[in-house]
DNA sequence: GTGTCGGCCGTCTGCCGACAA
DNA sequence: TTGTCGGCAGACGGCCGACAC
C-alpha cells in the first residue's frame, strides 16, 4: 500500500517549486535520485511514446512475463507522436522511489502533418546539482553500534562549513527528504585520525527508511542553502509484487488498451516512468527519436559507444559494434524503432547490459557530422515507405523540423 | 514492492495443502483472516463474473475514482457466465493481506445454451475453523513495554493445556503464519489475578509484522494440533497506491479489456480478489446467482435481511427496505444486476453501509419459500426479454439448474 | 477478566578513540 | 582516508505483580 507525495513542475528544473496545494517536491533531488542519464521531456513539448517499452517496464515492474494471449491492437502504432501534457514528479511513500506521472496526447493527423519543432524540444540534459554527494552505505554505517560516516571531501564540499576552533567541532544539520519531512543529524568532527561523521540522528533515518548496507545516500546543498536528502536503494534481485490488485497480464492489456484508445481518440492518456525500474526511457523527444532514426545512419558491424550509469552514480561509455537491425518482435510489433539495433559489447562482463537498444541510445562512431544544428534539421520521408504509421500519414509528405 | 507466497488449492477446502513445489498456505487460516462472509467458488465450477465489481476493488485498492474517458466495450456483458479453471489462495509477503487468483473462462454460446448446474455449485458457505480466536489488540499488547495479553477463554479453548501443578504454568508456542514461517511464543500463566500471558517472542512478531493498536490477531488450533497464526489490519482509512507502477485508469481500461478480450474469443483470464479490500464479492457461484435473480421476487418496498461482519469477525444481520430497483450506471452498465436493488438502512449509523446492493447478497422478507431444493430448480425464460446477454443466449428456451 | 502502570533488571543502542587496511 | 572494533554509559526492552475498571 502506497501513497505518493507530488508537485508540480513545468519542465523538471523548478528549484524549489512551491505550488501550495502539494508538498514540494524537489526536483533536483528527484534527479539526483533518477541519476545522471534520465531527463524527462519537457512540458509542453511534443514526445515519442513507445507501448513496447512501458510494456518492459510494467514487466520489470511485476516481475513477470507476458504469457496470456494478449488481444492485438492493429490500430496501435509501436510510437505514438505525443503532446506531452504534464510531467509530474513523485516518489514512493513507502520507498522514497522515484517515479514520474505524464498526460500524453496523441496527436491527430492534422497536427502531425506540420511538426514543429522548438530548439526547447531538443531535450535539455537533466541539470545534475553541483554541490552533492552519493554514498554507498556500509556495514558500519547501517549497523546501529555507530553512526555514518562522511567521505571528507563529501562533507567540506555540502555541508556547511564546520568551525574548527571549537573541540570537537560540530553542528546540527537539517536536510529534507523527498517528501518534505525534515531529519536532524549532529555533525560532528573527530576522532584519531579526524573525521566527519554524523552520529545523533541517524539511526532513526536509517531504520525509519529502512537502510540496509549497499544502499545509497545522497545529500544535496542547493543554491537555495537548503541540505536535501536522498535515498538510491541498491538493486535487489528480489521479486516483485503481483501487486494483488490486478494480474499483470490485465495490466498489459491495460497499458495497449488505454494507449490505444488514446490514439483512435486522440484523448489523454496517462502513464507512470520509474526510472530506475524501467529498462530503458519510453517517452523520448520527438527531436531526438527524429534525429536519430531520420539523420544517423547505421549498419552492421558499425562501432558505436553507449553511456551507463555506474555504481557511484555517475557515467561511463561502454563500446560495441552493431550486429543487426531488425525488429524485436515482427509479429506483434513490426516496423518498430524500439530496440531494433542488436549490439555486441566489447567487455566480457556485458552480461548485464541488453543485447538490443533503440537508435536514440547510442552514439554511432563515424566519420559524418553527428549532430547537425537542430535548427537546421529537416526531414524528408520521416516514414520509410511501407511502414504503418498515423493515419493521414502515411506515405505523407515532408515533416518540418 | 510485494511477493507472494501462495498454494493452489482445488476448492478451497483441503485442510493442508501440501502441494510441494510451493509454501504450504493454510485453507482454514486463509478463511479466519478473509472473514466469515466469504467464500470462495468451487474449482470447476460455473460463476458470475461483474467486471463492475471488480472495476469497483481496483478503484478501492487504488483509491482513485475512474475521471478518464473510458472506452466502451460495447460487447462485453456486465455479468459474463465463466468456468472456473483454478483457484488459488495467497498472502501478500509484505502485509500479510489475503488474495485469491482466478482463473476465469468465459462459456461459449453453445456451453451456454444447456447449463446442468451440479449441487456442489451451489457454493458450500465457508468453514469456518472451530477452534480459534480473534482479538484486537491493544495499545498493551503492541506496546514494548509487555507482551501478549490472552483473553482467558481464548487461551483454554485454542491453546494447549498448561500443566496447573507448576508455578507458574508455562508452555513454548510455535505457530505458523499464512506463509508457513514459524513463530515462537513463550505462553504463561501468572499474575494476581491470574491471566495467560504470551512474552517472549512476541514483541519480534509485532515488529517484523508491523503490527498496531487495533490490528487483529487469529489463533487457529486444527485438527493435525497446528497452531496458526494471522492477521488482520484495522481498515485505515488511508489512501494506498497509485502504484507507481500502472495509473489508475489503465488499470480499469485493462480490467476491462481483459474481460472483453477473453469473452469474444472464449478463452481464459486471470482476476485477483482481495475479500477485504474488495467493497463486495464479484464472483459469484452460477446458481446463487440464478435463484437470486431469477427464483426470488422483490419490489420497492419490500423489507429484507443482509448479513454484515462484526469488528470481531462475527456476523450480524441488518435490516432494511428496498427503495428502488434499477440500473447503477445505465449509461455504461445497461441491464446489469450489479448493485440493481437501491436500499435504504433501518439503523442511524448506516452510512458505513452501501446504499446499492445485488440481488443475491440480500434475504427479502416474504411468505414465499425462499429456498427450494436445488435439484427442482427450473429456470424458465433466464433472460427478461430485452436485456442483452451472451450472444446465442437472448431469447433461448429453458435453461436446466 | 483484562488493560495499564510502576518497579526493576538486563540487553542493546549509540558515542568515543584505537587501530589497521 | 575510512571501515570496523572494544570500551563504556545510558536508554529502552521486557518480565513481574499491583491496581482499577
Amino acid at each position: 500500500m502506497r501513497l505518493s507525495s507530488s508537485s508540480t513542475s513545468s519542465a523538471g528544473f523548478n528549484p524549489q517549486p512551491e505550488e501550495g496545494e502539494k508538498k514540494c517536491l524537489n526536483s533536483e533531488l528527484w534527479h539526483a535520485c533518477a541519476g545522471p542519464l534520465v531527463s524527462l521531456p519537457q512540458f509542453g513539448s511534443r514526445v515519442v511514446y513507445f507501448p513496447q517499452g512501458h510494456s518492459e517496464q510494467v514487466t520489470a515492474s511485476t516481475n513477470k512475463e507476458v504469457d496470456a494471449t494478449i488481444p492485438n491492437y492493429p490500430g496501435l502504432s509501436p510510437q505514438l507522436i505525443c503532446q506531452l501534457h504534464n510531467v509530474t514528479m513523485h516518489a514512493d511513500v513507502e520507498t522514497d522511489e522515484v517515479y514520474a506521472q505524464m498526460t500524453l496526447q496523441p496527436l491527430s493527423p492534422e497536427e502531425q502533418k506540420d511538426i514543429c519543432l522548438l530548439p526547447a524540444e531538443l531535450g535539455t540534459p537533466s541539470k545534475q546539482p553541483t554541490n552533492y554527494f552519493c554514498k554507498t552505505l556500509t556495514a558500519s554505517d547501517t549497523s546501529t553500534h555507530g553512526g555514518f560516516s562522511v567521505p571528507r571531501r563529501a562533507a567540506e564540499k555540502v555541508f556547511p562549513p564546520l568551525d574548527y576552533s571549537q573541540t570537537p567541532p560540530c553542528q546540527e544539520l537539517i536536510a529534507k527528504d523527498l517528501h518534505g519531512n525534515e531529519w536532524k543529524f549532529r555533525h560532528i568532527f573527530r576522532g584519531q585520525p579526524k573525521r566527519h561523521l554524523l552520529t545523533t540522528g541517524w539511526s532513526v533515518f536509517v531504520s525509519a527508511k529502512r537502510l540496509v548496507a549497499g544502499d545509497s545516500v545522497i545529500f544535496i546543498w542547493n543554491e537555495n542553502n537548503q541540505l536535501l536528502l536522498g535515498i538510491r536503494r541498491a538493486n535487489r534481485p528480489q521479486a516483485v509484487m503481483p501487486s494483488s490488485v490486478l494480474s499483470s497480464d490485465s495490466m498489459q492489456i491495460g497499458l495497449l488498451a488505454a494507449a490505444a484508445h488514446a490514439a483512435a481518440t486522440n484523448s489523454r492518456f496517462t502513464i507512470f516512468y520509474n526510472p530506475r525500474a524501467s529498462p530503458s526511457e519510453f517517452v523520448i523527444p520527438l527531436a531526438k527519436y527524429a534525429k536519430a532514426v531520420y539523420h544517423t545512419r547505421v549498419s552492421v558491424g558499425m562501432r558505436f559507444r553507449m553511456l551507463f550509469e555506474t555504481e557511484e552514480s555517475s557515467v561511463r561509455r561502454y563500446m560495441g559494434t552493431i550486429t543487426g537491425i531488425g525488429d524485436l518482435d515482427p509479429v506483434r510489433w513490426p516496423n518498430s524503432h524500439w530496440r531494433s539495433v542488436k549490439v555486441g559489447w566489447d567487455e566480457s562482463t556485458a552480461g548485464e547490459r541488453q543485447p538490443r537498444v533503440s537508435l536514440w541510445e547510442i552514439e554511432p562512431l563515424t566519420t559524418f557530422p553527428m549532430y547537425p544544428s537542430p535548427f537546421s534539421l529537416r526531414l524528408k520521408r520521416p516514414w520509410p515507405s511501407g511502414l504503418p504509421s498515423f493515419p493521414g500519414l502515411k506515405d505523407s509528405g515532408d515533416m518540418n523540423l
